[in-house]
Order: structure tokens, then C-alpha cells, then sequence
RNA sequence: GCGGCUGUGGCGGAACUGGCAGACGCACCAGACUCAAAAUCUGGCGGUAGUGAUACCGUGUGGGUUCGAGUCCCACCAGCCGCACCA
């Protein structure tokens, strides 16, 4: 080799070797590491460098981990199925199989050129037969633990992708994957019971090495609330009227109680005279968009006619509809205390409803409430309760009303079951049979896979039915439990389904005896790194642990949690703006590596900034990592065949490197790690110069640092320092932090709290030395001042105080 | 509306538990090398005033704590993100 950087030369050679002799191998005696990327939806643009990001960064941590010797698990893989490749077939007039299998050809060319560890051995492709044979699977395990059921209700539906969404794929009233406006249609679904784990997916997110702002998005999305439930008798009928409450203790304060438009009686409570305007309230809310009815703050209702009372002061109370009331939460029935609840004040302003304040603020005085008092308080207007503080008596009320029989104690939770059929082609088809006799049974595990049918138009339809309902030959099938004529359930299963357990795939891709062996699990899961953007914060992160979860309650997998430590990198932006084919936007990586070399670009997208943050992606950035590597190969080029021994100087300088590079990379704050490769190298290069040369070992000391991050350069000089073996085989080196100490320190000086000079002192000088050469150096500012304070702070600074 | 994050030169960004703000890099300027250019190397590079050493100002705004604040506390402003009538 010669003198010059040919990235292109070393870059190819090094890429070949490593494939014929992986640097990574499993071997027993080693610790395990499982550091996993979110994989990717093989799409026809392929990959840009915000892709990379995170590919270089979980790829950097992997070869880190070799080299302090674990055995690591570094995968890849496709998450295949989904609307894009559907709708190109469509555009298309080809397979979605084959418009995939391109893509994948693409994007694995594309994740080569990153020169990541990936193991391809271990590849999964949720798509593949043999893969979603136990996607087919775990829907089974869920079926027969009454946890896949199937239920007819209003659903969000999306008029563009022409299928139901789950809440989670609604949020905002829009697509999660488009963006067009969610309406509601009513369709016969299957749910998958995510609401039974509600309680531990929230409890377990205390024991995960997680962001506080994930954990805070999944515990908002589960919303856990205290409070009670309270039954209120109509009056003049045997019907009881349910409401959960959160603020038990305003009971006294309830002055009407407002139904959702929904609400299963209210029919049977709306009296003849108020029956038309009832009738036409719930009919216009039911044709009011989701959007519309979440974003209208401006309240709306209708009178049914009908009182109960209130159990608490037994005084009558009018029954309203109002489209605020949700359905689907608590009981769908609300007390409203207007005096401590903004809706329920807006609601009583609006239709002069009584408002009864109950809970005064501690130290006012009562007086009429010109907003809704919210916070705690002592409680007035209410009987025996009188003088309780509100917030104590929130927490003892239930009991109270529990032991008179009038309510119980209970807990509501936000999240909602999850909508788990689509009506499309292209996903796993769900293994079910409806049978006139015997409802629907499973396909018996034996006969898994059902196969996804080829068809000849994949087209949605704006129905609700799935394009498979088409292939008569494919429908039509018999029981497995009766024998009689039968027919297959025509949804498919949404693209979250693949993608919520092929972590577990990993480790034992090729087993078709069970989904992955509890050897091979104990072995190498759960995953110790993840990494991958935050968009899937409720999603995918949510519907993984759910599955996971479950597969543990069968005693399919030997852990509760998939993800012990998870880092969300930053997305990277162009102009501001998200990449996009349709914005023309999107910045190949390809080019980039052709010019500079994978090391550069590997290094530069660690550079850019904090990797958890979005940045904006700029082009001319490279050049610096591009000369700090030409700098590098300088540097240990010129002085590898040098005989020098390690001087004080150098010692100092390689032990703080180490030090420094190693809590950085093990705190993942990657722009510093790079800076700090830079500071040192240039005070390497310029110590160099005053001594005359390096020694050998801060060149391989260097080098090795070097190669989580630029493996290529890095292996070859490894070489060019004369040794046989991979640098991956060299072992991470530790710091020595007793040469990392200094004979003579700098030390700031002030005077009143005021910047002024430095001065050299030695290490372990005592104070009054310290302070005595330091007023010497002082001397002219403090000329006719008297010195009021002295401040030493050891090895850092003099603040002399003087008036 | 509620909650979270962010705010530092022309730009991307450093600054660990309060202790020399602007590391490192980009861009820019000057010099060396060169017939010339590129590459490379050397130096400069927050603002204002001054020939100058130097002085003063400076981390979104206003206040506070402290010998000392980018860092801690209070109030506010701006931007981004999440949730959004969850009783």
C-alpha cells in the first residue's frame, strides 16, 4: 500500500475479507450482545442517510461490543408486507412479491456499502411463507386464549388506504400512514385484547432503560385512572344509571349527568315529549366526522326528559345527550359537577344548568365561580363531608360509597382493544374458518401456513371486503372441526403484525418446529441495544411488548420485555423538511460513499449532531471527516516503522483519549466521541512534531479506537503496524488513569468574581502556596485594594474578592 | 388547552457534579508551497472601542440565588414534538 489514502482500494479489499472471514462469530465462552435496528419497509427509493444514522450508530455499538469481547447479534431484515408494495403492483400490473423482492435487492446492496456486522445468515423476511407460518401462529395462541375476537362496531375507517385503522393508526383524527381525514364505519372486526395487559405494560415500563419521553407517551396512550363508579336510579323506572368519576369527592356538586349520544338506554329514558329532539341530536352526531366531534370545544346536547338522583343528597337531576361524552370510555355516562369541571361548565353556562361550588380553595371565600375550580380545596355544600380536603377524600370516598352500596372503586384505562384485520392484500392472511355450526375455529397449526393466494386484481374495494373474498376457490374450504362446507376469513393482518415478534425470529430463523427455540432465546434475547426513530413510540414499541408479553404467558419465550435499553435517534431532515421521493428531497447515501468512502460518511453521520436530535442534513460537513481520516493515515504512516519510546506527554495524551472515547461511546453521545478523535489526534500530531515522532503504541492504541467507527481504514493500518490478525481481534484498551494526571495544572484567576489570567501551578501545591502565587501574579489589579475573601477551588480557580 | 423538548458566533455544534463560554468541524480571510490552480501546511476568525497591550459587552427576554450562572430557581417569549372533551 502506499502513502496515500485510497479509500476505494482499502474499502473493497477489506469488504471482501470480512465476508469471507467474519470478524463476528458465535462462540459461548463469550458474553452475548444483542444490539438490534428497527428493520426497514424495503421501499423503491431505498435507503438515504437518515437511514444511516442510526444503521452506523447501532453498527459502531456492535463492533465496540466485539471488541471488548462479546459474541454479538447484529441482524437484518424486512418488514415487508404493507400498502407501498400493494399499490405499486396495482400502478403496476405485477406481483407484489416480485415488486418486493426488488426492493429488497436494492436496500441489502445499499446496507453492504455501510459495511455494518450484519449476520445475513439470519435474515427474516415477514413475507416469506416460513415466517409468517408463526405470525399465523401467535394469532392462534391468542384465539384460543380468548384474546383474538371478533366484534361489530363503528371502526376507523380510511377512505384512501380503504381500510380500518387501529387507534393507535387514528390518532388526531387522520391516517397514521397517509394523512387523509378518518371516518367511522361499521364493520365486523378482529380485536386482539391488548386492554388485558394494560396494567403490566404500564407497570413494566418502570424497568426499561427507555427515554422518559417514550415511557411518557406509552403510559399517556394507556391513561390509567383512579376513581369510582356510582350508580344513579332514574327516577320512575328500574333502570340505574352507571358513571365512572375521577372526583368522587365533588359528588355533592353533581347537578346533572350527561349521556353519550350512544349510550344503550338512551331510548328507553327520553320521554315522548323530548323524543324527536333526542332522536335528531344522536342522528347528528352520529354523521359528525371523529375529527369534528374531538375538536368541537363549543357544547352541544339535548334534554331527555328524565331525572335520576343523585345517591349522595338524594336530590333530583336532569338527564342530558351530549356528543362530548365519549362511548367507549368509563361507562359512557358522566355525573357533571360544573363548579370543578371546565366541559361541565361550558355544558351548564350554555344551558343554564345549576352550578353548586363544593370545593372551595383553601383561605377564599365563596363567591360565584366565573370558571370552572379545578384544584384541590376543602369541601363545602356537602352534608357530613364538610370540611375534608378534597384530595384526601377523592382517595376515601370510594370506600365510602362502597361500603354504603352505592359505587366501588375502580380504574378506567385509555387504550382500547386493537383493531387487528385489514382489508387488503397484501399481508398475512388471518388463519380462520367460519363455519355455519361451529362460529369460527382456528386452521389447526398443522396445516399453517394458509397461503396468501395469487389473485388476479389486488384492488381495495370501498366496502370493507377484502380482495380475497373474490377467490372462490381460495374462500370456499371446509371445517376442521365438522367437515361441512366452510369459508375461510378474507381480512389480512395489518403490517404490525409481522413486525411485533421478529426480534424473537432472529436468533432461530430457520427452526419449523416452533417459532424460535427456548434455547436460542435464553441464548442470545432479549435485545440489549434497540435502535430506531421515535415514530413508533405507541406503535410498534407498544403492540412488540404486548406480544411479547403473551408468547411469555404461554411460555413460548423466557421474558416479559424485548427491549431492555432502546435509543431513538434523530431524523434527518433536508431543507427542513422530511425526505420524500415526492418532495425530491431525499439524499442518497451512494454518492456520498463513491466520494469520501463509507469511513467518512460512516463518521460524518455520526458527526452531524446529538444523535437523538433531528438535523438537517448539509453535504459539505464530509470534508472535515474526509481530512481528519487523510490526517490519521498520515500520521500513522509516517511513524509506524519509527523506534520511540512513549514519552510522559504522549502517555497523557493516549490514556485521556481512551478514557474520554470510551464514556462517550458508552453514553452514545457519537458527535462528541468523533470531535474528541479530532482534538486528540491534532494534539497527538503536534506533540509529534515538538518530540519528534510517536511511539507505536498510542499509533495502535489510535487505531483500534478507530475501528468501531472507520473499520476499513482502521484494519488496513492495523496491518501496515505489522500485525497478522483483525483489528477486531485486538481487545478495547483501557485507560491507565494514573498516567492520566498532570506534574503542573493551570489555574484561572479572578478578582471579584472577574476573568483575568492563568497560571501554571504544581499538582499537588497547597492552598496557601496556591494563593500566595496567584496574589504575586494579581499583584498590579490589586494594588490599593483590600482583600475581603479568598476563594482556592483545587485545581481549578482563584477568586480573590477585594474592594 | 395540557405535557415534554429545544433556544450558545455566518453555520453544525462543545462545555462531565455551577468554575477560563465558543472545543471540534464547515464556511470565510491571510500566508507558505506552485508558472498557476487543486490538494496540503501555517496563522486568523463572537461584538464594540483602540495603532496597541487592553477595556467593556456577550449563551432567547426579565428578575433572583451565589465569591462565581450557558448550567440552579421564578416569570415570560419563540420554535419543535406528543396528547387533545378520557369525566
Amino acid at each position: 500500500m502506499d502513502s496515500r489514502y485510497d479509500f476505494r482500494e482499502i474499502e473493497k479489499k477489506w469488504r471482501a475479507e470480512w465476508e469471507k472471514n467474519p470478524i463476528n462469530k458465535e462462540d459461548d465462552v463469550k458474553p452475548k450482545f444483542y444490539c438490534l435496528d428497527m428493520f426497514p419497509y424495503p421501499s423503491g427509493t431505498g435507503l438515504h442517510v437518515g437511514h444511516w444514522r442510526g444503521y452506523v450508530l447501532s453498527d459502531v455499538v456492535s463492533r465496540y461490543k466485539v471488541l471488548q469481547g462479546y459474541q454479538v447479534l447484529h441482524p437484518m431484515g424486512w418488514d415487508a408486507f404493507g400498502l407501498p408494495a400493494e399499490n405499486f403492483a396495482i400502478k403496476n400490473n405485477m406481483h407484489p412479491s416480485i415488486a418486493t423482492a426488488n426492493n429488497i435487492a436494492n436496500v441489502k446492496r445499499q446496507l453492504h456499502e455501510i459495511s455494518a456486522l450484519y449476520d445475513w445468515d439470519k435474515e427474516v423476511d415477514t413475507t416469506d411463507p416460513n415466517y409468517y407460518k408463526w405470525t399465523q401462529w401467535i394469532f392462534v395462541q391468542m384465539f384460543k386464549h380468548g384474546l383474538a375476537y371478533e366484534k361489530e362496531m363503528p371502526l376507523n375507517w380510511c377512505p384512501s388506504c380503504k381500510c380500518v385503522l387501529a387507534n393507535e393508526e387514528a390518532t388526531n383524527g387522520t391516517c397514521e400512514r397517509c394523512g387523509a381525514t378518518v371516518t367511522k364505519k361499521n364493520l365486523r372486526q378482529w380485536m386482539l385484547k391488548i386492554t388485558a395487559y394494560a396494567d403490566r405494560l404500564l407497570e413494566d415500563l418502570k424497568t426499561l432503560d427507555w427515554s422518559d419521553k417514550v415511557k411518557k407517551m406509552q403510559s399517556d396512550w394507556i391513561g390509567k385512572s383512579y376513581g369510582a363508579e356510582v350508580g344513579f336510579k332514574v327516577v320512575d323506572s328500574d333502570l340505574t344509571i352507571n358513571v365512572y368519576t375521577t372526583r368522587p369527592d365533588t359528588l355533592h356538586g353533581c347537578t346533572f349527568m350527561v349521556l353519550a349520544p350512544e349510550y344503550k338506554d338512551v331510548a328507553a329514558l327520553t320521554t315522548p315529549e323530548c323524543k324527536e329532539a333526542v332522536e335528531k341530536y344522536c342522528f347528528e352526531a352520529s354523521t359528525k366526522s371523529s375529527v369534528d366531534r374531538m375538536t368541537d370545544k363549543e357544547k352541544t346536547g339535548a334534554f331527555t326528559g328524565s331525572y335520576c338522583i343523585n345517591p349522595v343528597n338524594g336530590k333530583q337531576i336532569p338527564i342530558w345527550v351530549a356528543d362530548y361524552v365519549l362511548a367507549d370510555y368509563g361507562t359512557g355516562a358522566v355525573m357533571c359537577v360544573p363548579a370543578h369541571d371546565e366541559r361541565d361548565f361550558a355544558f351548564a353556562k350554555k344551558f343554564d344548568l345549576p352550578i353548586i361550588q363544593v370545593i372551595l380553595p383553601e383561605g377564599e371565600e365563596e363567591k360565584e365561580l366565573t370558571e370552572a375550580y379545578t384544584g384541590d380545596g376543602i369541601i363545602i355544600n356537602s352534608g357530613d363531608w364538610n370540611g375534608m380536603k378534597a384530595f384526601e377524600a377523592k382517595e376515601k370516598v370510594p370506600h365510602i360509597m362502597e361500603e354504603k352500596g352505592l359505587g366501588k372503586k375502580t380504574v378506567n384505562y385509555k387504550l382500547r382493544d386493537w383493531v387487528f384485520s385489514r382489508q387488503r392484500y397484501w399481508g398475512e392472511p388471518i388463519p380462520i374458518v367460519h363455519c355455519e355450526h361451529c362460529g369460527a375455529v382456528a386452521v389447526p397449526e398443522d396445516q399453517l401456513p394458509v397461503l396468501l393466494p395469487q389473485v388476479e386484481s389486488y384492488k381495495p374495494t370501498d366496502t370493507g371486503e377484502s380482495p380475497l373474498a373474490h377467490i372462490d376457490e381460495w374462500v370456499n374450504t371446509t371445517c376442521p372441526k365438522c367437515g361441512r362446507p366452510a369459508k375461510r376469513e378474507t381480512n389480512t393482518m395489518p403490517q404490525w403484525a409481522g413486525s411485533s415478534w421478529y426480534f424473537l425470529r432472529y436468533v432461530d430463523n430457520h427452526n419449523d418446529k416452533e417459532l424460535a427455540s427456548m434455547d436460542r432465546l435464553k441464548k442470545w434475547a432479549p435485545v440489549d441495544l434497540y435502535v430506531g426513530g421515535i415514530e413508533h413510540a405507541v406503535l410498534h414499541l407498544l403492540y412488540a411488548r404486548f406480544y411479547t408479553k403473551f408468547l411469555y404467558d404461554i411460555g413460548a419465550v423466557p421474558f416479559e420485555e424485548p427491549f431492555q435499553r432502546l435509543f431513538n435517534q434523530g431524523m434527518i431532515t433536508k431543507n427542513g423538511g422530511k425526505m420524500s421521493k415526492s418532495l425530491g428531497n431525499v439524499v442518497s447515501p451512494d454518492d456520498l460513499v463513491q466520494n469520501y468512502g463509507c469511513d467518512s460518511l460512516r463518521m460524518y453521520e455520526l458527526f452531524v449532531g446529538p444523535p437523538e436530535l433531528d438535523c438537517d442534513w448539509d453535504d459539505s460537513g464530509i470534508d472535515g471527516v474526509f481530512r481528519f481520516l487523510n490526517r490519521v493515515w498520515k500520521l500513522v504512516y509516517n511513524n509506524k516503522d519509527l523506534e520511540i519510546a512513549p514519552t510522559k506527554d504522549m502517555e497523557y495524551l493516549r490514556n485521556k483519549l481512551i478514557f474520554d472515547i470510551t464514556n462517550r461511546l458508552e453514553a452514545l453521545t457519537m458527535n462528541t466521541v468523533v470531535s474528541g478523535f479530532m482534538e486528540y489526534t491534532n494534539k497527538i500530531i503536534d506533540l509529534s512534531k515538538q518530540q519528534g515522532g510517536v511511539d507505536k503504541q498510542t499509533l495502535e492504541t489510535l487505531v483500534v479506537l478507530l475501528a468501531p467507527f472507520a473499520p476499513h481504514i482502521a484494519e488496513e493500518l492495523w496491518k501496515e503496524l505489522g500485525h497478522q490478525e483483525s483489528v477486531f481481534d485486538a481487545g478495547w484498551p483501557e485507560a491507565d488513569e494514573s498516567k492520566m494526571v498532570q506534574d503542573t495544572i493551570e489555574i484561572a484567576l479572578q478578582v471579584s468574581g472577574k476573568f483575568r489570567d492563568t497560571m501554571m501551578v504544581a499538582a499537588d501545591a497547597d492552598k496557601e502556596t496556591v494563593l500566595a502565587k496567584a496574589k504575586e501574579v494579581l499583584a498590579s489589579r490589586l494594588e490599593g485594594k483590600t482583600v475581603v475573601k479568598e476563594i482556592y477551588v483545587p485545581g481549578k480557580i482563584v477568586n480573590i474578592i477585594a474592594k
